[in-house]
RNA sequence: GCCGGGGUGGCGGAACUGGUAGACGCGCCGGAUUCAAAAUCCGGUUCUGGCAACAGAGUGCGAGUUCGAUUCUCGCUCCCGGCACCA
C-alpha cells in the first residue's frame, strides 16, 4: 500500500541512487541522437553553496534534463574554479594552508550538490588548482610566447606600505588599504601580459555570429571593445625634440583645440614634477586614487598647467599642457587634445580654468552668434566647420578626410584604429594560483620552463602571514637553473590571474582523463558548449577572456570551432530585502537548511517559479512553504484512490491508450481542451526557457485534475474521465520531470511505467484536443472594454460585428453616437470606435 | 563618471507578433473541519464609489504615435550589474 503522504527525504535518496547505481550522467561521444552541452559557470569554493549557486545549478539541470528528454546526448560537467584571494584570506584568519581549506571546502559543496539532485557527470570533476589542470595552461602560455601574443612590461598595482603588499581593487576602500587603512600607492612593477588586443577586431566582429547570446551582453562587449576610427595627431612641445601624441575620434574639431592634457602618469608629467613640487603632490594625490578606472573617473575633474607649450600641428598656435586626473593613462596614448566648445567634459573643465572656449562647429545653415551655441554646455552634435582656415565649410566626413590628409602630408598624424580595450595582464603578486612557467636567468634574461619540465607545482604546505606571497620567500621553490645556459636563475614567483583558468576549463571536461595533451578529438565532439549558465555579472570578463582562450587554442590547432559558448543564459541575482545576498550585508539564506526542512524538489522548485532566469529573484520564505505545499498535492493526487492504476492502465509496458474523446461529454471535452492548452503553453515556455510560468502551468494543470479526480468520484461520469485523469497524469509527471526529478521519478515508479523516467519522450499536445466550437470574443467602445460576446469559432465578420453592436452594455455607450469605424481582431477583439 | 539592464496590487510575478492588465503563487480576510490549534479544504482579495449590475482611476514620472500602449518613440527619475587585481 502506498503511503498518500510525501517524505522527500524518502523519495530523493532512493532516486539519487537509482542516478548512482544506473550511472545514468555518466556520458560518452555517440554517434546516435545529437550531442547536447549544458554547462553552468562553475563555483569557487568557498565553503558553502549559496542561493546563486543554487539558481544557477537548478538552471542548468532543468535545461539538461528538458534536452535529454528531447532525445539529445546531454552532457553536464561540474568543476572548482579553485585558486583565488578567499582562500589566502581565509588562510591567515584561520591558519590553514589555502590548499587544505579549498579541498575541504570542496568536499563539502560537492556533497550539497549531490543533495540537490543535478544530473552531473561526476567522473569528468576537476579543480584548477590541481596541478594535472594547470600544467597545460602553463603549457598553452608557453606556447604563446613563442608566437609573441604575451610579453612583459611595467604596469600598475594598487601598494600598500605598510603591510608592504599588492591590494586587489577590492581590497582598497576610499583610496585606504582595508586591513591597516594606510593610504594606497600606485606602483609600476613590471608583469605579463597576453596580446587579447591582436584578437579585438575577431572578438568584435564575431558578436555578429552569436545570435543566442542576450543581446544586452553583445552590446556590453562591443562597448567594452570599444572599437573607434580616428586619428593620432602629433602635437609639438615647445623647447622639445619628441613631441605629444594623441588620439581623436573628432578631427573635424581640431581647429577648435585650446588645450591639451595627459594622464598623471604620463612621462611629461612625470618630467615637470622632478622640479615642480606642486606638480608632484598633485600626481601623488592622483595615486591614491588606486588603479580602478571607476574610482578614477568618478573624481572631481582636476588638474594643474604643466607650465609647457603645446604646438598646434595646423595653426602652429601654442596652446597649455594640463596634467589632469580624467586622463587615463591605459586608453589611446594617455594624452588626450581638448576641444571645449564641442566636448561637455572639456567644456567643464575650461570653464573652471579659464581656458578659452573656440567654437569650430555649427549647426548646417546657422546663421545666428556662434558662442551663444555653447553658452549652457558644450556643442557635441556633428555640423559644419566655421572658424577653421581652409576647412571651414566642410561636414564632418569631408573635415575628417581633409585634416587627415593634411597632417599625413605633413608627418603630423596618421589615421588610426584606435580600441578601449587593453592588453590582459595576468600577473599576480599572490600565492594561490598557478605559477607562470617562466625563469629569469641573469644572462639569457626571460627562458620559458621546457615543456618536459611542467607542471610548475605550487608547493601547498605553506603559512600565510599577510606580507606578501610565501613562495616569494622560499627558495626551495625560486631557485633553479637555467634551461639554456645552465647557470643558477630564479623561477617567476607571480602565479596567474584566476580568470586563466576559468578561460578554458569548458574545454577540459571533453578531455578530462587526457594525460598527454591539453585537449583530444573528443573536444571538438562536444565543443562549441550549446548552453551556458551563469550570472549576468560576468557578461564581460570572463566570457570575453573564454571568448579570447578559445580562439588562441584554436590557433594553436587543438580545437576547430571559432566560439566556446553558442547559447548563454544569464541569470540574475538572487536578492533579499532588495539586495544582494551576501555574507557582508548578512542577509544570506543558507540553502542547506531549505533542503533539510523541505527537501531539494522544494528548493529547486521555488528557485525556478519564484522570477524567470533573467531576472533578478526575491527572496521570500513564505513563498517556499507554496512551492512545498504544491508538491504535498502533486503526490497526493498522483497516490489517491485508484489513481496509481489508471496511470498504469493508460501507461503500463504494452498499454496504447485509445480513446474516442469525440463522444465525451461536453465538461471531459472542455477540461481536456484545457489540458492540452496549458501542455502547449508550457511547451513554448520551455523552449524559451521560462520556467516560471512552466511551473505556474503545472500548477493550474494540478487544480484542473482535481477538478476532474472530483467529477469522476460523483460517479455519474462516462469512463472517459479515467482516461482524462490518468492522462493528465502523465503529462504533469513528465512535464515537470526536470525541474522536480526526484518526486516525478518517484511517481512514475509507483504507477508502474516502465523504462527510466530520465529518457521519457516528451509530451505533445494533441492538436483535436486544441480546437474549440465557440469562441469568446471582448468587445471594447472607443479602446474601453465593455462587453464581451461568445460566437461559433468559424463566425464571419459581418455575424460578429452584429454580436458586438447587439450587445446590451454596448448598446449603452453608443447609442446616440455615431458608429464611424469598427476593427475585428479574428478570435479576440473587437473596437467600436464612435465620435 | 562611463557602459548595460530594470521599475506592474500588500509581496514574487503573468500578459503570445500593439488587442480583456493583475494568470499562478505568497500574504491577508471570511467560512468548513477540530474540544482547541496546526495541517487541510472552500470562497473572496488592484484602488475608489455602489447592496449589486456597473462606473471611474490605474503598469516609476512627463510628453508623443495609434481605433487601442505594460508593450513603440523622446525626455526625466530611482534602483541594480559591470568598469580590467572579487569571482
Amino acid at each position: 500500500m502506498t503511503s498518500h503522504v510525501y517524505h522527500p527525504r524518502e523519495i530523493e535518496q532512493q532516486a539519487q541512487d537509482y542516478w548512482d547505481e544506473e550511472q545514468s550522467f555518466k556520458m560518452s561521444e555517440s554517434s546516435e541522437g545529437e550531442k547536447f552541452y549544458c554547462l553552468s559557470m562553475f563555483p569557487y569554493p568557498s565553503g558553502r553553496l549559496h542561493m546563486g549557486h543554487v539558481r544557477n545549478y537548478t538552471i542548468g539541470d532543468v535545461i539538461s534534463r528538458y534536452q535529454r528528454m528531447q532525445g539529445k546526448n546531454v552532457l553536464q560537467p561540474m568543476g572548482w574554479d579553485a585558486f583565488g584571494m578567499p582562500a589566502e584570506n581565509a588562510a591567515m584568519k584561520n591558519n590553514v594552508p589555502p590548499a587544505r581549506w579549498t579541498r575541504e571546502n570542496i568536499d563539502y559543496m560537492r556533497t550539497q550538490l549531490k543533495q540537490l539532485g543535478f544530473a552531473y557527470d561526476w567522473q569528468r570533476e576537476l579543480a584548477t588548482c590541481d596541478p594535472d589542470y594547470y600544467r597545460w595552461e602553463q603549457w598553452l602560455f608557453i606556447q604563446l610566447y613563442k608566437k609573441d601574443l604575451v610579453y612583459k612590461k611595467t604596469a600598475a598595482v594598487n601598494w600598500c606600505p605598510n603591510d608592504m603588499t599588492v591590494l586587489a581593487n577590492e581590497q582598497v576602500i576610499d583610496g585606504c588599504c582595508w586591513r591597516c587603512d594606510t593610504a594606497v600607492e600606485r606602483k609600476e612593477i613590471p608583469q605579463w601580459f597576453m596580446k587579447i588586443t591582436a584578437y579585438a577586431d575577431e572578438l568584435l566582429t564575431e558578436l555578429d555570429n552569436l545570435p543566442d547570446w542576450p543581446e544586452k551582453v553583445r552590446t556590453m562587449q562591443r562597448n567594452w571593445i570599444g572599437r573607434s576610427k580616428g586619428i593620432e595627431v602629433v602635437f609639438g612641445i615647445e623647447g622639445q625634440d619628441t613631441g605629444l601624441k594623441v588620439f581623436t575620434t573628432r578631427p573635424d574639431t581640431l581647429m577648435g583645440v585650446s588645450y591639451v592634457a595627459v594622464a598623471p602618469e604620463h612621462a611629461l608629467a612625470t618630467e615637470v614634477a622632478r622640479d615642480n613640487a606642486d606638480i608632484a603632490a598633485f600626481i601623488k594625490e592622483c595615486e591614491h586614487a588606486g588603479t580602478s578606472e571607476a574610482s578614477i573617473e568618478a573624481l572631481e575633474k582636476r588638474g594643474l598647467d604643466l607650465g609647457l607649450k603645446a604646438i598646434h600641428p595646423i595653426s602652429g598656435e601654442q596652446v597649455p599642457v594640463y596634467v589632469a586626473n580624467f586622463v587615463l593613462i591605459g586608453y589611446g596614448e594617455g594624452a588626450v587634445m581638448a576641444v571645449p566648445a564641442h566636448d561637455q567634459r572639456d567644456w567643464e573643465f575650461a570653464q573652471k580654468y579659464q581656458i578659452p572656449i573656440r567654437v569650430v562647429i555649427t549647426p548646417e545653415g546657422y546663421d545666428g552668434d556662434v558662442d551663444a551655441l555653447v553658452s549652457d554646455a558644450a556643442h557635441v552634435d556633428k555640423g559644419v566647420l566655421v572658424n577653421s582656415a581652409e576647412f571651414t565649410g566642410l561636414n564632418f566626413r569631408q573635415a575628417f578626410d581633409a585634416i587627415a590628409a593634411y597632417l599625413e602630408k605633413n608627418d603630423r598624424g596618421r589615421v588610426r584604429v584606435n580600441y578601449r580595450l587593453r592588453d590582459w595582464g595576468v600577473s599576480r603578486q599572490r600565492y594561490w594560483g598557478a605559477p607562470i612557467p617562466m625563469i629569469n636567468c641573469p644572462d639569457c634574461g626571460v627562458v620559458p620552463v621546457p615543456e618536459d619540465q611542467l607542471p610548475v607545482v605550487l608547493p601547498e604546505e605553506v603559512v600565510i602571514d599577510g606580507e606578501g606571497s610565501p613562495i616569494k620567500k622560499m627558495p626551495a621553490f625560486y631557485q633553479t637553473t637555467c634551461p639554456e645556459c645552465g647557470h643558477d636563475a630564479q623561477r617567476e614567483t607571480d602565479t596567474f590571474d584566476t580568470f586563466m583558468e576559468s578561460s578554458w576549463y569548458y574545454a577540459r571536461y571533453a578531455s578530462y582523463d587526457q594525460g598527454e595533451s591539453m585537449l583530444d578529438q573528443r573536444a571538438d565532439y562536444w565543443l562549441p558548449v550549446d548552453q551556458y549558465v551563469g550570472g549576468i555579472e560576468h557578461a564581460i570578463l570572463h566570457l570575453l577572456y573564454a571568448r579570447f582562450f578559445h580562439k588562441l587554442m584554436r590557433d594553436a590547432g587543438l580545437i576547430t570551432s571559432n566560439e566556446p559558448f553558442s547559447r548563454l543564459l544569464t541569470q540574475g541575482m538572487v536578492l533579499k530585502d532588495g539586495s544582494k545576498m551576501s555574507k557582508s550585508r548578512g542577509n544570506t539564506v543558507d540553502p542547506q537548511e531549505l533542503v533539510g526542512k523541505y527537501g531539494a524538489d522544494t528548493v529547486r522548485l521555488f528557485t525556478m517559479f519564484a522570477a524567470p532566469p533573467e531576472q533578478s529573484l526575491e527572496w521570500n520564505g513564505n513563498a517556499v512553504e507554496g512551492a512545498s505545499r504544491f508538491l504535498k498535492r502533486f503526490w497526493k493526487l498522483v497516490t489517491d484512490n485508484d489513481h496509481l492504476d489508471l496511470l498504469a492502465a493508460w501507461k503500463g509496458p504494452g498499454n496504447v491508450p485509445a480513446v474516442d474523446w469525440q463522444n465525451a461529454d461536453a465538461d471531459c471535452r472542455k477540461w481536456r481542451h484545457e489540458v492540452h492548452c496549458l501542455l502547449q503553453q508550457s511547451n513554448r515556455d520551455f523552449a524559451k526557457y521560462q520556467f516560471n510560468t512552466v511551473v505556474s502551468a503545472g500548477m493550474k494543470l494540478l487544480n484542473l485534475l482535481y477538478d476532474v479526480a472530483s467529477a469522476r468520484h460523483s460517479g455519474t461520469v462516462g469512463n472517459t474521465y479515467d482516461a482524462l485523469l490518468a492522462e493528465g497524469i502523465d503529462i504533469l509527471i513528465r512535464m515537470l520531470a526536470p525541474i522536480v526529478p526526484h518526486i516525478c521519478h518517484a511517481l512514475w515508479g509507483l504507477g508502474g511505467v516502465g523504462g527510466a523516467l530520465l529518457d521519457a519522450n516528451w509530451p505533445q499536445a494533441d492538436p483535436q484536443a486544441l480546437l474549440r466550437d465557440n469562441i469568446e470574443i471582448v468587445v471594447q467602445v472607443n479602446g474601453k472594454l465593455r462587453g464581451k460576446i461568445n460566437i461559433a469559432a468559424g463566425a464571419e465578420q459581418q455575424q460578429i460585428e452584429d454580436a458586438a453592436l447587439g450587445d446590451d452594455n454596448v448598446q449603452r455607450f453608443i447609442k446616440g453616437r455615431q458608429v464611424r469605424k469598427i476593427i475585428v481582431v479574428p478570435n479576440k477583439l473587437v473596437n467600436i470606435v464612435v465620435s
